[in-house]
DNA sequence: TATATTTGCAACCTAAAGGTTGCTTATTTA
DNA sequence: TAAATAAGCAACCTTTAGGTTGCAAATATA
């Protein structure tokens, strides 16, 4: 089934290939090494990630290169954005304006 | 037991709740309304949120108002951090390293 | 004070997540 | 061509996540 990203990075091994792949593109062999678990739970995270389209796998020989897609990183980026607003400015207006109504109901 | 961020925003439910409190603090009773689920169901995903200390609770007689943090929303912000070179820059170096070595070498 | 309202906690159920082992397929190499 | 290596798929198991219902505690209100 497809996968969404957000529950793709909830995971942190999955989390850890990422750091990775950002770095270096791996074949899942060399990946299962990094880590405590058999090369078949490695995998399946890396089929976690290939579904959703954070990492690109590119064919030579027998082995795998899995590359960062560094452009799907970004839908992280651009679901935060409507959260900026809140730790840059000081103060929320609208909360501030729901603060003080609730005051004087009481 | 204490929660991490990745895993409490990969529930699409505890997004939206976020995303509702970045506008306005809120109650649990009326956040349960947004939702096509149990007031209970919503109240967990609301426990979720508050032990990875994405929210802060105001209590207000027998009502308890949760604020979104932004401050906390920021770890995430900080983590994609070591990404943003990778779409960034058009090319990465070191990648674009390795690929060489790997076609020497075939 | 009795009643209604808001919230949290506990027990329970079902589906899914993350791990294992075993097998098949494709490619490389002796 | 036979053996070894890389990777994916399937079956299975155990734990956890997300939902439900029911109940208790605290506060507000008639």
């Amino acid at each position: 089934m497809k996968q969404d990203i957000f529950q793709a990075i909830a995971d942190p091994t999955r989390r850890a290939i990422l750091t990775l792949l950002a770095i270096q593109a791996l074949t899942p062999n060399v990946m299962a090494e990094k880590f405590e678990m058999t090369r078949q739970a490695v995998s399946k995270h890396i089929k976690v990630l290939h579904e959703c389209d954070l990492i690109k796998p590119e064919q030579s020989g027998r082995e795998i290169y899995y590359h960062f897609n560094a452009k799907k990183m970004q839908e992280f980026d651009h679901w935060l954005a409507q959260f900026r607003q809140n730790w840059e400015t000081q103060f929320n207006q609208l909360d501030q304006l729901l603060t003080t109504i609730k005051t004087q109901k009481q």
